[in-house]
DNA sequence: ATGGTTGCAAACACTTTGCACATGA
DNA sequence: TCATGTGCAAAGTGTTTGCAACCAT
C-alpha cells in the first residue's frame, strides 16, 4: 500500500514555505488519520510500513520544523519522549488510559477561567499550559 | 558547609524501611529546603557543593526508591527530564516562569470537580493528572 | 540550478543496569 | 554480620548535529 498524497497537506505545506516531500506528506497524513499525538518511532513504523524508509534524525528535524511552523504540536505525557499532534484550534486536553494506551481529547471550558484567576492573585501571565488525565477508560475498567 | 542532620528526616527513612545514609539525609534536606521541583542535576550539584561526592546512577535510584515508598513524586515539566519534589498532602499545581525558571505553587481547587464530569461524561476513571501552567512570573513581566 | 531535505554516523543528555565493594542497623 | 546502598562502567533510550548526497521547485 502506498501513501495517499493528500492535497490539503501538500497546499499546508507550501503555506508554511515547506517542501512536499514524500516523507513530509506521509507523515502529515498519518497525524490527520490517527487523530492522536503519535511518538517518533510510531511515525517511523508508518512510514515503514508504507515502503516509505527513513531516519529518526530525519522525523525528529520534521516533526521539530513542523512546529515550528505552527503545524504540529508538542507534548508530553510523563513517558521520557516527546509526541506530536496536529495544531488544533480549540485548546484541549487528553485523558490517557494506562491500560491500552488509548488518548480521548476533551475540550478545554475552565482553564481559561483559572487562568484569569491566576492572574489576579499571582500576578504570573500565562502563556501556555498542560492538562493531562491518566486513569482507565470505559473499556478497560471492567 | 556540612549537612546538617535533621532528625525528622531519619525517623521518615526509618518509617519507610529505608537506611539513612548521609547522602539520603541530604537529598531530603535538600528537598525540604528548596521546596520546588528538582532535577537530578541539581541534586548531584547540591551534594558536591556540600562535600558529598555521588554519582547520577545512586541518585537516580535514590530518587526512585523514595517515589516507590511515597516520599517523593516525580513531576515532567515537557523539558525531556524528570524532577521530584517531596509528596505533599495537597492536590497542587506549579506556576513555571519560562524567563528565570522560578517554580511557584498553585493550591487545587478545581481538577476533582472535572474529574467527576469527566467519569460522566466519558466513562473514564481519572486516577492521576497532571496541571502545570507556562509563563511569566510577576518580576519577569517588567 | 540551488537551497531545502535527507541519510548516515557520531555525539549528547537522561536514565537504567550489573557487579563488586562499602556501610548502616 | 549481612542485607541494603553506593560507585563505576557499560549500555539503553530519546534527541541533536555535521556533512555529503539528493531532490523539489
Amino acid at each position: 500500500m502506498t501513501v495517499k498524497i493528500i492535497h490539503d497537506c501538500k497546499d499546508e505545506l507550501r503555506e508554511a514555505d515547506l517542501r512536499a516531500t514524500p516523507a513530509r506528506l506521509a507523515v502529515m497524513s498519518f497525524l490527520e488519520k490517527t487523530g492522536q499525538p503519535v511518538d517518533v518511532t510510531s511515525v517511523i513504523d508508518y512510514l515503514n510500513a508504507n515502503g516509505i524508509k527513513t531516519d529518526p534524525a530525519t522525523i525528529f528535524r520534521m516533526m521539530n520544523t513542523l512546529t515550528q511552523k505552527g503545524i504540529t504540536t508538542p507534548i508530553q505525557f510523563q513517558e521520557g519522549k516527546s509526541r506530536y499532534e496536529l495544531s488544533s484550534k480549540e485548546d484541549h486536553h487528553h485523558l490517557i488510559c494506562e491500560n491500552c494506551g488509548k488518548i480521548e481529547d476533551v475540550s478545554d471550558t475552565i482553564v481559561p477561567t483559572l487562568e484569569k484567576k491566576i492572574k489576579k492573585k499571582y500576578g504570573f501571565k500565562v502563556v501556555r499550559h498542560s492538562l493531562e488525565f491518566f486513569g482507565l477508560c470505559k473499556l478497560c475498567q471492567l
